[in-house]
DNA sequence: TCTTGACTTTACCGATCGGTACAGTCATCT
DNA sequence: AGATGACTGTACCGATCGGTAAAGTCAAGA
C-alpha cells in the first residue's frame, strides 16, 4: 500500500491480505500500520475495537464475497454443469491459481478459530449447501450431493494447503480441474 | 504435563501438542513452560536453539512417526488394498478422528512455512511418493497413481480443515471412508 | 567426602505487543 | 472568519515477547 486509502472499505482487502499472509496472531499492529500507511491513531479511529474488529470486517467481506460471486451463481445458474465450472474458476480467480490462501481455512486450523467460530462455520456451511443444491439440480439424491459437496469443499482446502506446502501453484489447477471432473462425473452417472 | 519429564524424548510428543494447538507465534514460552512443567533455564538447556530448534525437533519426530507408521506401510504391505487400509487407520488414530489437527498442514499455511519449508515439504513428498508405489503395485500407470495420491493426501488435509471449521470430527472419519473407496475403486477399475 | 556436571530457579534484558490519550491538522460548512 | 468534526501523529501505558546470565540444587562417581 504505502500510501492511505480514499475510503475505509478500501482498507479491508488490504487487512484481508495481511492475515492470509501473516495469520491472525502474526499481523501485529505495526505490521497493519506499515502495510496500511495508516498510524494506530486512524487504525483505531476505523476500528475502534481493534484487531478484532479488522479481522471479523475481514471475514464478513470474504464471505459476502463468496457469497456474490460463488454461493449465489451454484444455487441460480441453471445449468448445473456450467454451475460448478463457474465455481472452479472464481476459485482459481480468488486463490490466485494456488498462489494465496484461504483466510478463512487458515483461522480454522488456528487457535483463533474459537473467536470467529460463528463466521468461519457460515463459510464452508454456505458453500457446501450450495453446492449441494446445485447438485441436486444435476440429479442426484439429496445425500448423494451432501456428501459430494463436503468433499470437494475439503479438497479445495486441501489442494490450498498442500499446494503452498509444496509451493507448486500448479498442483492447485491441476486439483481443481480433477475435482469439477469428478462433480461432473458424478451427475453424468445420473 | 504439570510435572517434569523423565527424559527429554518425552517433551518432544508435548512440545508437539502445543504447537498443533497454539501454532508456532502462538506457542509463547510461558504457555510451554506452563504445559511441560519446565522453567526457560531447562528449556533453554534441552534446547540452546529456543523455540525453533523445539519447532523443528517436533517436526523431525512427526516426520519419523509418518515414515514408520505411514509411509513404510504403504510401500512394504504387499496387498495393495490392504495398504490402503492401514493408512486410513493409522490416520484415524493420529489426527484423533479429526479432533487433532495436522501440525504441518498447519504450518504449511502461517507464514512460518519458509522457515521449515524442507521439513514440511518432504513430509508431503514422502507421504504422495509412498502412496503412489502402493497404487502402481495396485495395477495403476505412474501418472495416474501419482495423481489419484496427490488428491488423497489433499482431501485429508482439507477434512482435517473443514471437519475443524465445523467442530465436527464426524466429517474427517466419513471422508477418510470416501477417499478409500475412492483409491480402491480405481484400483478395482485396474 | 569432595567434585563434577546435569538440571533448575530466578532475576533480568531490550524489544515489541495491543491498546489508550490527546494534541494537532485540515477540509468543509455556516 | 470561525466553528465543526473527521482524521492523523506521537507519546505513552502495562504486559508480554524470546532470550540470557548466573547462582543454586542435587544425584552420581571418584
Amino acid at each position: 500500500m504505502a500510501r492511505a486509502p480514499a475510503e475505509r472499505g478500501e482498507l479491508i482487502p488490504v487487512l484481508g491480505e495481511i492475515f492470509r499472509e501473516h495469520g491472525y496472531e502474526g499481523a501485529s499492529l505495526s505490521v497493519i500500520g506499515e502495510r496500511t500507511g495508516l498510524g494506530k491513531g486512524s487504525l483505531y479511529h476505523f476500528f475502534p475495537g481493534g484487531k478484532a474488529q479488522m479481522a471479523a470486517e475481514v471475514l464478513d467481506e470474504v464471505g459476502a464475497w463468496f457469497e456474490a460471486n460463488l454461493y449465489r451463481p451454484l444455487r441460480q445458474e441453471p445449468d448445473p454443469r456450467r454451475a460448478v465450472g463457474l465455481m472452479r474458476q472464481a476459485c482459481l480467480d480468488y486463490f490466485r491459481s494456488g498462489r494465496r490462501v484461504c483466510l478463512v481455512g487458515a483461522f480454522a486450523l488456528d487457535n483463533v478459530r474459537d473467536r470467529f467460530a460463528a463466521a468461519i462455520r457460515g463459510y464452508f456451511i454456505g458453500w457446501i449447501e450450495a453446492l449441494t443444491q446445485a447438485l441436486q439440480r444435476g440429479g442426484l439424491e439429496a445425500a448423494v450431493a451432501q456428501n459430494l459437496a463436503e468433499g470437494a469443499v475439503a479438497d479445495i482446502q486441501g489442494a490450498l494447503v498442500l499446494s503452498r506446502a509444496l509451493d507448486d501453484p500448479s498442483l492447485f489447477v491441476r486439483s481443481l480441474g480433477r475435482i469439477e471432473a469428478g462433480l461432473l462425473g458424478a451427475m453424468e452417472a445420473r
